[in-house]
DNA sequence: TATTTCACG
DNA sequence: ACGTACGTGAAATAT
């Protein structure tokens, strides 16, 4: 095999870097996401291939001959995000300094040179990889030139190969017919119109039957579907326009001198200073120059001498702050007896040179650790740790007066994350990079140097977003109540849960045959693949498609045509049995634990909104809307001599909204009668409050919830089967009959725009990015979120201070009744009998108070044997 | 691992 | 022209 290339386009990269990035900033505040993703993938390729030569194409910014075609076409290109283009001289310059060729022709696209550079050396028999972003470039493959395409999914980059069969196989035309396809189906990322009507499906098919827009045309009367066939005739000078704008160059004339793109060692002393200036940290071990030592490594200690250990603990009590993690034994398996919690040791932070991992060992056992942590944590000032909850199993003692979640804290910070860790933490506040591979007593001392050093940072951040209250007095103490929560657990009968099951099992298998009968054969009815074929393909039912893997066989979407088809119902039936069996039934049995009782995790730092979620299992999700469902309630049970009593808002998102808007009419509403839908049904149709229909109730009620989630006329139309203008008028009579609420909607659309962020009556912010998207349905998508963040999470808010207050009084007046469950405006409590009144009186207030509002806050309450007699 | 479906608020 | 209601999690199948 002759030798190897590898050509990088500049800017594709760069870009799909920055986007896929978070926001990097080194100490000067240059942004640096872009340039760090394009190193780290660079860095990979390089690895991966280990080539001869290396070159990396750029664009000029003057506007070259094919784009300024298209700005006649259609105005202007859309500018480079300012954060992005700051980035693109600090690439090159870094990637000079590496000794790597760089290739940039004015009047010439990085495309042309990709492609006149790729010719040229496969023609010298070399084998060469593209990188880019761009499938535009996929017109280059051949058997030696290979298109790579890195994707990112879910946080780690993949790279996609293309050699010119996998072109073939992946888009049924070879590369040279890719032009003509991208010519007929347009390209919105590359500018490119294409012919309007004309969409991937019916360029393959055209491309692939006649090989090229030319032939196409010359035979344009015998295309197949009608539509195309007028598309391409009206709009052939578009699609000759659109050929030429994505037909890349690979014939250009520019120098270019192969022995110049050689790799030589790249690591050089002026890159390794680049680094370093860009706050690489992590980039910087891939040089052979030894490193200046990094201060913050050179202060972490492993210790093993009980003395010292002893010393630590003496000094850490004294500390304004302490960082503190448990790590656990990974080496010795815990045996099923141990009285003790097994842990591996602790890592310990209270000041910028005094971070240290103690391992357990055998003055320094697990006792004595967390003895002493313990001692420490009460007697500090600030004691802080990544997930605070789970710690609690060894450290129960800890008290939230001077307690600071690390996780939580990060969590209010950017709610959007899906986690938080302390290396993106580290990162994030610290701008420290922690080294992946580094031995685990480095780890741990990162972990409570980071919990350390960051609470600050954080609280500072907290406060100036005024979220200091929210923190201090709402979530951290919603820690140690949700602690209480799962070490609660709630009771479940498992004996009932498998008679429940074994019912459900055998209707399962009666449906399971009435269905093979009705079509005909035996298929996997769990298969939304298999079902969608029987059904509509077997059988012939008329419904269409949906969803780009095949047909649609929701619900929703059978439900249509439920009369005419009497195996649809039986269908829906047996989905509905199947999941209650493998969901609850099934599921739930697995979590009762010895017990007796169901030890569910309730998560704070998940929901974007502010919410609580719940895990393993889920218990925010048991049935309630469908009776057979509901039944499984009856095996959540209180244990004797207790009482379960549940209580759920009325209606707390529309209160709020109420609240928020001041809307006169809505607020007036509530202060008068119990039933909002009747209300508003009576004010937006015009009738008296007695003659409202039921129809007329159903659909205010509708509207109300679309307004929550943000309304649109194609959501409410979908919702209620009804045409989008008529959905549209409802909309209309309700903002005219509620103008408050318009007034406040569209306020806070536009505070979010302006602020890139919504927030709740208690401060909680949730940053809404996709306002500034330029696809219509994103940003579509971010107004709706707009207006429902701050709804759902206020109420997330009040319910969070409501149960954390229950639970306070609870335990401030020793009472053995405990708080079990929380969904999202329901509280569920598990009473010792005698305690009932007093604890009636507890949540009731605590709820109806939790928080001051224009309009009064109530409640539902109901007592019963079980949770389904208790809702 | 991703997609689809469906349970809840 | 575009193509969705907001927020979650679990199970099953498909890839």
């Amino acid at each position: 095999m002759g030798e190897k290339i590898v050509l990088i386009d500049g800017h594709s990269i760069l870009n799909r870097a920055f986007y896929g990035l978070p926001d990097l900033t080194n100490a000067e505040g240059l942004h640096t996401n872009a340039v760090y993703g394009f190193l780290t993938m660079m860095f990979k390729i390089l690895e991966e291939e280990k080539p001869e030569y290396l070159t990396v194409a750029f664009d000029v910014h003057a506007p070259t001959f094919r784009h300024k075609m298209y700005e006649q076409y259609k105005g202007t290109r859309k500018p480079m995000a300012e954060e992005l283009r700051e980035q693109v001289p600090v690439i090159k310059e870094v990637l000079a300094s590496m000794g790597i060729r760089i290739m940039e022709c004015a009047g010439l696209e990085a495309d042309d040179i990709l492609g006149t550079l790729s010719k040229r050396c496969e023609r010298k028999g070399m084998e060469v990889s593209i990188i880019s972003g761009d499938r535009d470039l996929l017109q280059l493959a051949t058997e030696h030139v290979k298109i790579r395409i890195p994707k990112t999914k879910q946080g780690r980059t993949e790279v996609e190969d293309y050699y010119a069969s996998d072109v073939l196989s992946r888009y049924q035309v070879t590369p040279k017919e890719f032009i003509d396809l991208k010519a007929l189906m347009g390209d919105a990322s590359d500018n490119i119109p294409g012919v309007p009507g004309i969409g991937e499906k019916t360029a393959t098919k055209i491309i692939a039957e006649y090989h090229s827009i030319e032939n196409a045309y010359a035979n344009v009367s015998e295309i197949k579907p009608p539509r195309a066939r007028e598309a391409l005739a009206g709009h052939w000078d578009l699609a000759v326009m659109s050929k030429a704008l994505a037909a890349i160059q690979a014939e250009a004339d520019f120098p270019y001198e192969l022995s110049e793109a050689r790799l030589g060692n790249i690591f050089t002393e002026e890159a390794y200073a680049y680094f370093q200036r860009l706050q690489f940290k992590n980039l910087l071990s891939k040089f052979d120059v030894a490193a200046p030592s990094n201060k913050v490594e050179d202060s972490l200690l492993e210790i093993t001498a009980f003395s010292d250990a002893e010393r630590i603990f003496g000094e850490a009590k004294e500390a304004a702050c302490l960082g503190a993690c448990i790590f656990k034994d990974t080496e010795n398996a815990l045996p099923l007896f141990a009285k003790e919690a097994r842990i591996g040791g602790i890592g310990i932070c209270y000041g910028k040179t005094k971070t240290y991992c103690i391992r357990t060992g055998e003055k320094t056992d697990s006792e004595w650790l967390l003895k002493r942590l313990s001692e420490a944590a009460a007697s500090v000032g600030r004691f802080v740790m990544f997930d605070i909850k789970s710690a609690m199993e060894y450290l129960p003692v800890l008290r939230q007066d001077n307690c600071f979640d690390a996780t939580v804290a990060a969590y209010l910070l950017n709610p959007l994350k899906n986690d938080y860790t302390y290396e993106d933490v580290a990162r994030e506040q610290l701008d420290l990079i922690i080294e992946e591979k580094s031995p685990q007593w480095i780890q741990v001392c990162y972990e409570a140097y980071t919990a350390y050093e960051a609470s600050e940072t954080m609280l500072s951040k907290l406060c100036k977003m005024q979220m200091e209250h929210l923190f201090t007095d709402i979530e951290m103490p919603l820690v140690f109540t949700l602690y209480d929560m799962e070490k609660n657990g709630v009771r479940a009968e498992g004996e009932a849960l498998k008679i429940y099951s074994n019912q459900l099992g055998a209707r399962i298998e009666e449906l399971e045959r009435e269905i093979y009968d009705a079509a005909g054969e035996r298929f996997n009815i769990n298969s939304p693949k298999q079902l969608g074929v029987v059904l509509f393909e077997t059988l012939k039912i008329p419904g269409g498609k949906k969803t780009k893997t095949g047909y649609s066989t929701a619900a929703n979407v059978l439900e249509k045509l439920a009369p005419d088809y009497p195996i649809i119902n039986k269908i829906l039936e047996y989905r509905q049995y199947t999941k209650l069996k493998s969901t609850y039934a099934d599921g739930l049995v697995t979590y009762i634990q010895e017990d007796g009782r169901i030890h569910g995790k309730f998560n704070q730092t998940i929901t974007a909104t502010g919410r609580i979620s719940s895990t393993e299992p889920n218990l925010q999700n048991i049935p309630v809307r469908m009776e057979l469902g509901r039944l499984i309630r009856k095996v959540f049970v209180p244990e004797e001599g207790y009482v379960f009593l549940d209580a759920d808002y009325s209606q707390i998102e529309l209160r709020i909204l109420a609240h928020c808007s001041g809307d006169k009419n809505l607020i007036d509403a509530y202060k008068e009668q119990r039933d909002i839908h009747r209300i508003t049904a009576s004010q937006v149709f015009h009738v008296p409050f007695g003659e409202v229909t039921e129809l007329q109730r159903r659909n205010a009620k509708a509207v109300n919830f679309g307004i929550v989630y943000g309304i649109s006329s194609f959501g409410l139309s979908e919702d209620l089967s009804i045409g989008r203008k008529e959905a549209a008028k409802y909309i209309e009579d309700y903002f005219h009959t509620y103008p408050g609420i318009k007034l406040f909607l569209d306020d806070t659309v536009k505070h979010a725009k302006e602020m890139g962020y919504v927030v709740t009556l208690f401060g909680r912010r949730r940053p809404v990015p996709e306002l500034s998207s330029s696809n219509f349905m994103q940003r579509s998508f971010g107004e709706r979120v707009a207006m429902n963040a701050p709804i759902q999470g206020t109420a997330a808010d009040i319910i969070k201070i409501a149960m954390t207050g229950v639970n306070r009084r609870l335990k401030e007046q020793k009472l053995k009744s405990k708080l079990v469950l929380q969904v999202h405006d329901e509280l569920l409590i598990e009473v010792y009998e005698p305690e009932l009144p007093a604890v009636e009186a507890i949540l009731r207030e605590e709820m109806e108070h939790a928080a001051d509002l224009d309009v009064p806050l109530e409640i539902d309450m109901h007592t019963g044997e079980n949770w389904y007699e208790a809702k």
